[in-house]
DNA sequence: TAATGGTAG
């Protein structure tokens, strides 16, 4: 780091709030909590944020190695000074003195202890990633400095937005530290293409032909392009003269098996060269060492929240430039490295400085719910890090604000003064999407708690149940078929449990694996839904809501009913429970496999992966809406137009006035 | 009969 060390020091001891400015891969994560420690002869307690689960383990475990201590609950180690808390493991105690943690966890510890009275100091790392909850973490954290005056702030950023947090902290000063990088030349095209695949392809090909060995990275936006990239370039490598070195294409994107994930960290042996092909993933969550190359594609996919129809849909855009160079950076971590960058210079030009904040884009339910947790009664005029400056941003923010209120509201969660009720305190606690919530407090309540869990906790985690490549498709659908006819065509909901209930009854652990990869479903994600033997330290998503439901019982009457029902009766009232939560995700058969919305009157189809797909149903409830070529319900459950009267009359009534 | 960027609790 370019700043000495007694400087920076000097600057932390005086300073309320500090924006500390440097590249990733300046060391400033490992090395600030260990100066702060040293201010205050090891009395400062420091959490250090994270936006990834990963980051703050390995960077626990990286400072645990230089100041040569063990990581851990254990408090009979006296040198137990480095630990770290993400969702399913928690390795740290009362003695623990640097905390590495996600900013999910400093947030609930936040909304529990209000203020954070076991920390002296609360470094925010990567704050210029600008996630919804690191943004709230700072609208919480100006709040709390007020009432704290000796507490702390580090906030800690890549170059592009530390004026921005310099002025929302009031002009706190910025600090500039450098990290050591190396040169990478930057290559762009002469005129724009328009196949993006192909020139990937044959620019990762004339790499091969003519530059020194080190590996390619390449960024793609999705996994149809990727897989389409890696198939053509080993049709390519058979073709290759003798003599030129191997070259070996890996596909990488989250939804891949974590067995073929791990491949692109494996060394090539001998004359070889890797190619990964790779979504944004590579961009900042995984690092893989050995690249000298990176082929930027120039786009991405986002997800965009249409709060006009209540739906996400996921857009291919244009990248902005902090992305690119990302990317860039990518090339020269150990080396000297190359940049190819599939758009031209004009065109790079005229991208975004950065991609816009996630909480402009995404559903705000949940950062809604959680403000009125904190006690915020006015959410439009809290103090948001985006100071809106523009009309047109105020009014977006406003129709979204508006809308994540309205659903709230439909859930109970708000009565209608706007202020946060019985249930929706319940509901905030919960580490769910309101909705979920809505339905596992509902279920509760039945009695049906049990069977309940074992879906939404398949449903609160990514990548569960995994797409295969279309050679294998048949051969996956056809050992997933049971399932599905097991369930009775009562819909998605009801075969994702008979997954959850087949996997549990696996009498080992290698019979869970060896299922899992049959179905083509992730073994580490089921192992996150329900662990079967459990460390102290680590929990499963089950069990995790299990212990929230318990803690909740004190005044809910609430045996568990499921074993006394029939089948048949169970399902039903389990699909009732979704549909506390998921009214407004329910519609009504049209002519010709069109349903239309009973909330919207739009026009939706059965995604063809749904168990309904195809069947002739009067009603549906799904749990998730997205647009791709056209709209459509995925994870589907047939219901019945009576279950609605009870539920919601009023809603049924006034909504399909005139449908015929 | 079509298709799933990445995170977090």
């Amino acid at each position: 780091m370019c700043m000495i060390r007694t400087d920076l020091e000097k600057k932390f001891s005086r300073n309320h709030v500090t924006i500390l400015v440097g590249e990733t891969g300046s060391g400033k994560s490992t090395q600030v909590p260990q100066f702060i420690l040293g201010l205050n002869n090891g009395k400062e307690k420091i959490a250090v944020t994270q936006p990834r689960r990963v980051a703050a383990i390995n960077l626990a475990k990286r400072v645990a190695d230089e100041t040569k201590t063990t990581l851990g609950q254990d408090v009979t180690k006296l040198s137990s000074l480095v630990g770290y808390t993400v969702r399913f493991q928690n390795m740290s105690s009362a003695k623990t003195k640097i905390k590495y943690l996600t900013d999910g966890m400093l947030l609930r510890e936040l909304l529990l202890r209000t203020n954070l009275d076991q920390y002296t100091t609360i470094i925010l790392d990567e704050a210029h990633e600008r996630t919804i909850i690191t943004d709230l973490l700072m609208g919480f954290l100006k709040t709390l400095l007020q009432r704290r005056k000796n507490l702390r702030l580090i906030v800690m950023s890549a170059t592009i937005d530390a004026d921005k947090f310099s002025r929302f902290f009031d002009g706190a000063e910025v600090l500039y530290v450098q990290g050591r990088r190396f040169p990478v030349q930057r290559y762009y095209l002469s005129k724009p293409v328009e196949d993006i695949v192909d020139a990937t392809v044959r620019t990762a090909i004339q790499i091969h032909a003519s530059e020194p060995m080190g590996d390619i990275l390449a960024f793609l936006a999705g996994q149809e392009d990727i897989d389409k990239a890696v198939d053509m370039l080993n049709d390519m490598i058979q073709s290759l003269p003798k003599g030129v070195p191997d070259l070996i294409a890996l596909p990488l994107y989250a939804a891949l098996p974590p067995q073929q994930q791990l491949k692109v960290f494996e060394k090539v042996a001998g004359n070889k060269r890797k190619i990964i092909i790779a979504t944004n993933i590579a961009e900042t969550s995984l690092t893989i060492s050995g690249v000298r190359y990176v082929i930027d594609g120039g786009t991405h996919k986002v997800k965009v929240w249409r709060h006009d129809l209540g739906l996400d849909s996921l857009l291919t855009m244009p990248i902005s430039k902090s992305n690119a160079a990302q990317r860039m950076g990518r090339a020269g971590r150990e080396a000297a490295g190359k940049c190819y960058r599939l758009y031209t210079e004009t065109d790079y030009y005229g991208l975004k400085s950065q991609s816009e904040p996630e909480i402009e884009r995404c559903d705000v339910a949940f950062p809604i719910l959680t403000l009125k947790l904190a006690g915020v009664s006015d959410v439009l005029g809290w103090n948001w890090l985006e100071r809106p400056s523009k009309a047109a941003i105020i009014f977006a923010l406003i129709r979204t604000v508006m809308s994540a209120l309205m659903q709230l509201y439909a859930l109970k969660a708000l009565d209608d003064e706007g202020q946060i009720t019985e249930l929706g305190k319940k509901m905030a606690v919960l580490p769910l999407p309101p909705h979920l919530s809505a339905v596992l407090l509902d279920a509760h309540q039945k009695g049906i708690a049990d069977p309940v869990l074992d879906i939404v906790s398949c449903l609160s985690i990514e990548n569960l149940i995994m797409n295969p490549h279309p050679d294998k498709r048949d051969e996956v659908y056809e050992k997933r078929l049971p399932f599905i006819t097991a369930s009775g065509g009562m819909g998605d909901l009801v075969v994702l449990r008979n997954y959850v209930q087949h996997y549990r009854r696996l009498p080992s652990s290698s019979d869970r694996k060896e299922w899992c990869k049959e179905v083509y479903i992730s073994y580490r994600a089921m192992s996150n839904v329900e662990k079967v033997s459990i460390n102290q330290s680590e929990q499963d998503i089950r069990n995790q809501l299990e212990s929230y439901l318990k803690a909740e019982s004190t005044n809910i009457h609430s045996e568990d009913k499921s074993v006394q029902l029939s089948p048949s009766v169970l399902n039903e009232q389990i699909i009732q429970c979704f549909l506390t939560g998921f009214l407004a995700n329910t519609a009504l058969s049209l002519p010709g496999k069109m349903y239309r919305t009973i909330a919207g009157g739009q026009t939706i189809n059965i995604h063809p992966s749904s168990s309904v797909f195809g069947k002739n149903v009067d009603a549906i409830m799904y749990t998730e809406y997205i647009f791709t070529t056209k709209a459509y319900a995925r994870n589907v459950s047939p219901i019945d137009l009576e279950w609605l009267q009870r539920i919601a009359p009023h809603f049924l009534s006034r909504r399909t006035a005139g449908h015929d």
